[in-house]
DNA sequence: GCGCCGACTGGACAAGCTGTCCAGCGCAAT
DNA sequence: ATTGCGCTGGACAGCTTGTCCAGTCGGCGC
């Protein structure tokens, strides 16, 4: 269970430049097709790649603006929590932490006025005690995991 | 500057179906083989779908245990700070932020156990003044944009 | 040491897709 | 009415994919 050097070069490739084929893959990595083929149906069934769907950037779509946003949840309330954040197109993901909160959420927004109504939005639901936003400015690090794979490949 | 309707059904169907050509979604989606390249050179070119690239589940690599950290930085130090934790695999993305804590970073970990000896990692730093953790338990909602395609097809 | 097994190689084949043209049409704005 | 733009439907060569195959290599158990 795990990734060795191989892979993690495939994933690497595929992740820079996800036109390649699989043939030219097999050109670049210095192995034979088969090979290749025989990888990454394994990646895809042990479930280390998961797909190759659309990246799409909120910002492009309009939705410039990111946020997090901490929610206190009142005991019992969390599993309808869950369904009404399911239903804000706004709300990208949703976490259920330890720690000060009880739940976080990515959301997103037109502008910093339109966070407004999204975080009412958000918020305006009666199980749902105390929430506190923090605005994203900057992203030094934007979402990537080839050091993490790189490392994986390393190790296993 | 925006997606309409065509649009909207096209990334939807990348994302449900990654593996369908161009051939195959114009079939789909009932457009000219042309249309649906002339779309999907458009939305590349004007950066609303960024790629196509492996999405990699950390879980299967071995790193089974996500955690967001609020950062409090010294100030000036940020910079340094960004450099450092750049270096760290198990940093999947990092924001600075507003409100309390100036940055946000999402981490990964073997275990439990694991997890101290990254966040020992990301807080040994002489700029980083105090952090606190939130441990991932569940994630109802992963990551997704397409509820937020569809509302930006529709909006126009 | 022997034999088995899994993984990789190098090659083959038909089928299908891609990239790239083109002419024609309809709609919207000027 | 005229222009511009996007879509259609079709053509073409070239290449890739999916799927076989036999042969080789190294590790593992016996």
């Amino acid at each position: 269970m795990g990734i060795d050097a191989l892979d993690g070069r495939l994933i690497t490739l595929l992740d820079q430049e996800p036109r390649v084929g699989v043939l030219e893959a097999s050109r670049r990595l210095g192995v034979a097709r088969g090979t290749v083929q025989a990888r990454l149906d394994r990646l895809q069934a042990t479930g280390v790649v998961r797909g190759f769907g659309p990246q799409v950037d909120p910002a492009a779509l309009g939705y410039p603006v990111t946020a997090f946003a901490t929610l206190e949840i009142r005991q019992g309330q969390g599993p309808d929590v869950r369904a009404h954040l399911a239903t804000v197109p706004e709300v990208l993901e949703l976490h259920t932490t330890t720690g000060e909160g009880d739940m976080l959420c990515r959301l997103v927004a037109r502008s910093n006025a339109d966070l407004q109504r999204v975080i009412d939005r958000v918020v305006g639901f009666a199980g749902i005690v105390r929430a506190s936003t923090a605005i994203v400015m900057e992203n030094p690090v934007p979402l990537r995991i080839i050091p993490l794979v790189e490392q994986a490949a390393q190790d296993g």
